[in-house]
DNA sequence: GGAATCATGTGAT
DNA sequence: ATCACATGATTCC
């Protein structure tokens, strides 16, 4: 009867690109010994190749080769040692001036008191809300005090999403508000609005070691990367490289702490609590915006 | 080269 | 006390 030849042509509005990219590169790295040609990345997602160039370049700005070759381990050990990368620099001067969104710059953060970690979020009250964003459905939460979670979701993963997000702060009262996480969404995505006036606020809820753990990552410029063993130092604990790992892991606004800067020693990519894929999408799509 | 192994600090139970 | 880790260095094939 009907094949359904269309079938991966519609995806659903928003966020979508993220969808066909996300496959993109879930494919060349499982399969990159093979260094599969894009004709037959094209072919394995039922689509045209120059279908495929176009979607993935609308999305990152970058070829999927190039994007590709920015994910590399070449390319890590490269931003790790911090011999400038003088391609960004240069890119940077060349006067395009919207995309250098340093966005860490113009984020003020602030600490829950131990008290209150303590209360596991209780007396707290959090409004949440779904939202497009470039690395699929966004997880956005807020207390009056400022931005609290940020969170990933594949299309139709929402409730486990949320589910990860409620289990940190049992005790907090949840609110579907999202006319009250909007704004947050459209600022976070959209760095060129983040300004000295109006800093994006965030609350960083956790222990004290985690929280001194993300202040340290807030400090990595766009477009580079450092090692959890960087960190430890950073942080004056250099033999907690490990500890550091789980912290990293902990961290409940992904993106704008930016968790996926952290590299392993190698350069090579350790894990990801919303996914390795989604990782290394975020690492590529900051080369290529830096 | 890569798999297995161990030393390790923190946080949750 | 004990266990699980988004690590890192070392030691085996």
């Amino acid at each position: 009867m009907n094949m359904i030849a269309n079938m991966t042509q519609d995806i659903t509005p928003g966020g979508s690109d993220y969808e066909t990219v996300r496959q993109v590169i879930e494919l060349i790295t499982e399969d990159y010994r093979d260094q599969p040609s894009l004709e037959a990345i094209a072919a394995r997602l039922h689509q045209s190749p120059t279908q495929l160039q176009k979607t993935f370049t609308r999305w990152a700005g970058l070829s999927p080769k190039a994007f590709l070759q920015a994910v590399t381990l070449d390319h890590a050990k490269r931003l790790l040692r911090k011999e400038e990368l003088p391609l960004l620099e240069t890119s940077i001067e060349v006067g395009l001036s919207g995309p250098s969104r340093l966005h860490d710059l113009f984020v003020t953060h602030e600490a829950m008191s131990p008290g209150e970690w303590k209360a596991r979020g209780g007396g707290l009250t959090i409004r949440y809300g779904f939202h497009p964003s470039p690395f699929g459905i966004a997880l956005v939460m807020v207390t009056d005090r400022g931005l609290a979670g940020l969170a990933f979701g594949d299309i139709d993963d929402e409730a486990a999403c949320l589910d990860d997000m409620t289990c940190r702060w049992p005790n907090a009262e949840y609110v579907a508000d999202r006319q009250a996480t909007m704004p947050y969404a459209e600022r976070i995505f959209e760095p060129g609005k983040w300004t000295e006036d109006q800093p994006l606020r965030v609350v960083l809820i956790g222990t004290d070691f985690q929280v001194r753990v993300w202040e340290s990552l807030l400090k990595i410029p766009f477009g580079t990367a450092v090692t959890y063993s960087d960190i430890a130092n950073d942080i004056g604990k250099p033999t907690a490289m490990r500890a550091v790992g789980a912290a990293v892991g902990a961290n409940p606004i992904s993106f704008v702490v930016p968790c996926h800067r952290a590299l392993g020693k190698s350069g090579a990519l350790t894990g990801y609590h919303w996914g390795l894929t989604r990782k290394r999408a975020m690492l590529g799509w900051e080369s290529a915006h830096a």
